[in-house]
DNA sequence: TTCCTGAATCGGAATGATTCTTGTTTAGAG
DNA sequence: CTCTAAACAAGAATCATTCCGATTCAGGAA
């Protein structure tokens, strides 16, 4: 929770305006359940959010946790991280090599880049513990999926 | 399966002898099951994987493909893409960041970086699609895991 | 303010991926 | 060839996530 009062603020204001101009209800559940994700920098998972909502708004149900966050991540006012779909996907390169990742149809491509290979990581990082592996992640619209769209 | 018969053997040939050194068994299902991911580019999931592979060994089961898929990776044999866990994490830091995921307990740290925000893409990603965003991912060991695990 | 309606919610059942359990088979050391 | 730990098969169990039918409510219109 080291985000400061004005910060968590800011956010909630444009949560409620970007609401509006979609169109979307500002319901008691749809603004505590921003209110968490604006107050911490933990990444948590959605049944982490859904047991610390639940202290506020005791009859919250999970299902409401899953459709508000898909809502605020269409919406652009969250992100989701690590995951493209929910299940594992494997690779017998082992060859260093980065990802662009279809977000339509989930497809990946590998690609591969010696100045990519050696990114210059910050020093800062060190403090969070040691680096093993890196790795870049395109996210886009494949040219198949393009195509089918218009 | 554009991978060429030379490299599948290779790979194939590899993966014997790490079984070797590990005392692991070479066993038909093991072999099936790495054979499939060493012939193909497509990065697929468990259930693809357990969908062909039962074309040539029927009776294999999707314990098994799990199960070898898990002891493939611990050896270092394939790769597994995407996922930290298999549970969404999510964030309201909507700044364009990076992370840095712990490979033991999954926590997971921003940092940011004007030189990682505009990564020198390879033309060659052109030809999969259009890239709309990308975002640096490492992985190691955080401090406080690497403490306790002494 | 009150009324109305579609959007949003609730609670529980359903789904789907993955893991566990129990009994059986088998690779490979001796 | 024998023996045994490792690996496997089959299906049950688990866990995250989504769906569904009934109910509630935000917010625009009167």
């Amino acid at each position: 929770m080291a985000v400061s009062k004005a910060e968590i603020e800011r956010r909630m204001e444009r949560m409620a305006q970007t609401c509006r101009d979609g169109r979307l209800k500002l319901t008691h559940q749809r603004m505590e359940v921003f209110r968490e994700l604006a107050g911490t920098e933990d990444h948590p998972d959605a049944e982490t959010i859904y047991q610390h909502v639940r202290r506020r708004v005791p009859a919250i149900s999970r299902d409401t946790i899953y459709r508000t966050l898909a809502t605020l991540e269409e919406q652009g006012l969250i992100h989701k991280a690590e995951i493209l779909s929910s299940r594992g996907r494997y690779d017998a390169n082992m060859d260093h090599h980065h990802h662009f990742i279809c977000t339509v149809c989930g497809r990946v491509h590998d690609f591969y880049s010696r100045t990519l290979d050696d990114l210059p990581i910050p020093r800062s990082v060190a403090s969070f513990g040691r680096v093993e592996s890196a790795q870049v992640q395109l996210r886009g619209i494949c040219t198949s999926c393009a195509k089918t769209k218009e």
